[in-house]
Order: C-alpha cells, then sequence, then structure tokens
RNA sequence: GGUCCUGUGGUGUAGUGGUUAACAUGCCAGUCUGUCACACUGGAGAUCGCGGGUUCAAUUCCCGUCGGGACCGCCA
C-alpha cells in the first residue's frame, strides 16, 4: 500500500481510497459520527452515518479513542460545506492499528495552554505530533538540502570526520572524557582540525554537517551539550572576507529555499511571513560595533575583549534598524577572545568574524593561521603543549594551501527563524547538563 | 559554575494557618437532526514534590532535600 498524504487528498475526488493516521477528533452525534484524520501534512474528516448497515464501523468508532490509528477504505467527496478543508471522506470499512490511552500525559492541542517543557521533552514523541513541530523539521530539511546544493554547485566535498578523538579538539570549549579500552578518550567539540586536514589534503572546498559535543554546564536557551554543526573550510582564500562572501551566499540560498517551499505554511502558523534576506550583510569591526553600543544605546559591556548577550541584541537591532537585515557579521575580534588557530592581520588582530542572526551568535570564522612557525609561536602564547597538538601541527609541514571557515549552528538558526523560545524547542532530542533522556 | 524564581486532579492555572481545595481543559457516561474548538447534563479524578520543624491545627509559615525554570558566565 501507498500512503497517500492528506495535502494531497483534493485529486482523489470521487476515488475509491485507503486513508491512515492519527486520529485528531472525535465528534460521536445521535445520528452520526466524525472523526478528524492527521497525518504529518494535514487533516481530512471521515464521516459515518449511524444506521444499521454502518453498525460494525459505528461501535468500532464509539470504542475509538484519540491519538489511536486507524486505516480507513472508502470513497472521497468534494463537500464545500465542510469548513475542514471542504472535503470529506465516506469509508466502507474502518481498521484501528492501534490504541492510544484515554488521556495522554501532555496536552497537545494548539488553542488550550502548552504543557510543562519538561514534561513535554519527556513525551518528545507526543509533542512532535503537532504540525508548527512538523514544520520545524520539515525547515530543516530544507535548510540542509539548500546549504548542499549551494556547496556542490561549488565544487565542495563533504567530509565525516571521527567524534571519538585520542587528544581534545580546540574550539575553547570544554569536552567530555570517556573511557575507550582502558584508555581515556574525548568527545569532538568540533571538526575543526579534520576540516584543516582536508586542505592539506588537497581536497580545496569542504563541508560537514554532524554532531558536535560541548561539557559546558550551560543552561540558557541557547545551549546543549550536543548539538548539530554545520562546518565548512575553503582554501586558497586572500582573508576571511572570502569566507564570509560563502556564508552570506550560503544564508541567502537557504533562507529562499525556506521561503520558496514552506513561506505559506509559516504565515499561517506564524502570522508572519519570512523576512527578505538581502545579498550582502553588514560587516562591522569589533571595536566599530562596541562603539556603535556604546554611544547609541549607551550600553557599556563588561567584557572588554569579547561582545555579551546585551550587545549581540543591541548590535542587532542597529542593523535591523539600518539595514532590514536579519544578519550581521561582527569582524577582527580580539586575539583575546579567539583561540590559537586564527591568523592575525598587521594590526595584530584575528582575521575572523561572527555572524548573529537575530540577536543570536550563530557562526564563528576565521582565516586560519596556515604558516607552521607562526601557528606554534600562537599556540605556545595560549599556554598549550605542542606535544598535544602534534598531530595536528603535521597537517602543515608539508605544503597547505591558504584556508578558513567557519562552524554554524544550525540549531540556533532555526531557533530564531522558527521564533522558539530555546533550543530545545528546534532540536529533534536535546541534549544537556540535565537531560540525556529520552 | 553564579544569582534569582518555582513545584496544587491527566494537562494548564487559582487559592487558603481551620468543614467537602476552586476554575478551565482533558477523560468517562448519558442526551443531542451534519458536527467542524459541536452543544447540554451528570460523574470520576489531587495523600497540594519529598523530609523535618513551628503551631491546638500546615497544602499555606520556616529549614533541608529533590525536580524544574529564567538570567548571567562559557560557546555554535
Amino acid at each position: 500500500m501507498k500512503k497517500l498524504y492528506f495535502k494531497d487528498l483534493n485529486q482523489y475526488f470521487n476515488q475509491k481510497i485507503e486513508i491512515c493516521g492519527f486520529v485528531d477528533k472525535i465528534r460521536d452525534l445521535q445520528y452520526v459520527q466524525f472523526i478528524v484524520v492527521r497525518d504529518s501534512s494535514a487533516k481530512v474528516q471521515i464521516t459515518i452515518e449511524k444506521n444499521p448497515e454502518n453498525k460494525a464501523m459505528n461501535d468500532l468508532v464509539s470504542t475509538l479513542t484519540k491519538e489511536s490509528t486507524i486505516k480507513a477504505s472508502g470513497t472521497l467527496y468534494d463537500r464545500p460545506n465542510v469548513k475542514l478543508r471542504g472535503m470529506e471522506f465516506i469509508p466502507t470499512r474502518i481498521e484501528i492499528t492501534s490504541v492510544s490511552l484515554e488521556e495522554l500525559p501532555i496536552d497537545i492541542n494548539d488553542y488550550t495552554k502548552e504543557s510543562n517543557k519538561e514534561l513535554r521533552l519527556d513525551n518528545r514523541f507526543l509533542d512532535l505530533r503537532t504540525e508548527k513541530n512538523y514544520l520545524i523539521f520539515k525547515g530543516q530539511t530544507l535548510a540542509e538540502m539548500a546549504m548542499r546544493e549551494h556547496w556542490i554547485a561549488n565544487n565542495f566535498i563533504e567530509i565525516h570526520s571521527p567524534k571519538i578523538l585520542g587528544t581534545a579538539s580546540e574550539s575553547g570549549a570544554e569536552v567530555f572524557k570517556l573511557d575507550y579500552f582502558g584508555k581515556t578518550v574525548y568527545l569532538a567539540q568540533s571538526p575543526q582540525f579534520y576540516k584543516q586536514m582536508a586542505m592539506a589534503a588537497g581536497f580545496n572546498n569542504v563541508f560537514e554537517i554532524g554532531p558536535v559535543f560541548r561539557a559546558e554546564n550551560s543552561h540558557t536557551a541557547f545551549h546543549a551539550t550536543e548539538f548539530t554543526s554545520v562546518d565548512i573550510e575553503i582554501s586558497w582564500i586572500d582573508s576571511h572576507h572570502d569566507v564570509m562572501d560563502q556564508e552570506e551566499a550560503m544564508c541567502n540560498k537557504m533562507i529562499q529555499k525556506l521561503k520558496s517551499s514552506i513561506g505559506e505554511e509559516y504565515a499561517r502558523m506564524y502570522n508572519k511571513e519570512i523576512n527578505d534576506v538581502l545579498p550582502k550583510f553588514p560587516r562591522i569591526p569589533f571595536f566599530d560595533a562596541k562603539k556603535i553600543v556604546q554611544e547609541k544605546y549607551k550600553y557599556f559591556g563588561e567584557k572588554e575583549f569579547d561582545i555579551d548577550r546585551r550587545e549581540e541584541e543591541l548590535i542587532c537591532m542597529h542593523f535591523k534598524k539600518e539595514t532590514g537585515s536579519d544578519f550581521v557579521f561582527i569582524t577582527e575580534y580580539p586575539v583575546q577572545a579567539r583561540p590559537f588557530y586564527h591568523m592575525l592581520d598587521e594590526s595584530g588582530l584575528t582575521k575572523s568574524f561572527d555572524l548573529l542572526y537575530q540577536g543570536v551568535e550563530i557562526t564563528t570564522g576565521a582565516q586560519r593561521e596556515h604558516r607552521i612557525d607562526i601557528l606554534k609561536k600562537q599556540a605556545v602564547e595560549k599556554g598549550l603543549s605542542l606535544e598535544s597538538i602534534d598531530f595536528y601541527l603535521n597537517f602543515f609541514k608539508y605544503g597547505v594551501p591558504p584556508h578558513g571557515g567557519f562552524g554554524f549552528g544550525l540549531t540556533r538558526f532555526l531557533m530564531k527563524f522558527f521564533q522558539t523560545e530555546s533550543i530545545r524547542d528546534v532540536t529533534f532530542l536535546y541534549r544537556g547538563p540535565n537531560r540525556v533522556n529520552p
């Protein structure tokens, strides 16, 4: 049997078909019964008159519970007077394929108050049954597809770097340790070193979409201990601006794809259009950005060499007003805020950038230092032992193109794109300091 | 890791030092001429997170504990 998606049902009027899905609502009246059935794409009404001929089905429906799954065969009719999509399905046979318990641990109806978030995460499989949550993962699929299309058109190679590491990878974050046949190994907190290795391998341009692990005891809406990172690395760049050009192009493709594919559904569910994306995003050097926030908003961040949450929000607010852009690049971060492998410019600032989206940092990128002597010197200055990164330094001994790249937090992007309050809402199954189940 | 907040039927909330803990929704039963967030009537459902203390009396006040959240720090 080929599953018919309910969104396509208007092609099947007056035909004998089989439909299957979850029971969304049951309205059992004196002379007629209605079942609203739902699948991932839409809902449809099944109508059964109460009469001797239908007795078997009538009895079945009276025992049916919401959220059970059913299959029904019958005929679909065009019925303009039915409010739900102007159609109804008249069955000749209904099969209950599984029965749901009567009461659900969470309320999945859109029009009532949302259940407690923890309870929803405990019962994520039920939480995800709503059309709004389904749209998030449809959006994620399309976003990844758009990015892949962009990369393939630009000669990128997809890599799958290991997540079990003998030495800790470097992104400035804490790492998880685990037992590996009696030895201590680490979970990858970034594919950083390996995507650079691909540059040394002559792959020219690479990308990876994969999990990364961070042992940070962070209790915020923007952090998870495991999340999906989109990483790219490209060779033969002149500066970090070439990397930003790539990210700009990628984001444009992505937003345009989302707009063309789910723009209507998004507008219906969120009462708002997807914002247009500008072909070019504002690029503002770190200290200039600080200055704007200080002069315009009279806000003085506590961190001299980094940007705090409030500053991120104000910078985004400023450029949204000035240019209409949801995206803003902050460039030339001071060396104090950056890892050892970022390349420095003549003035001692890093050739690096962050990308902010709707007030949140979604990317860090840079031109990498590919000259081994300078790389070693910078590592030592950051307090790293050269032995610990020996395997990494090897990549630079036998010729390597100038290169750079970025890591893009897919869930952070989706969180803001879908206007959710937490990264947990856009993660299939969230992992955090206090959550490793289900 | 720091600061602050929170825990009451299945779910979401209200409320109180003192008789039967309220409301909405959900659930069950019945009624109902096609509903469409169906409607109406009735019913079941809560040792008020857990432990201790104060008190004649604690769901309420205090302490501890466990769970949870928000913001900050760290980062994507």
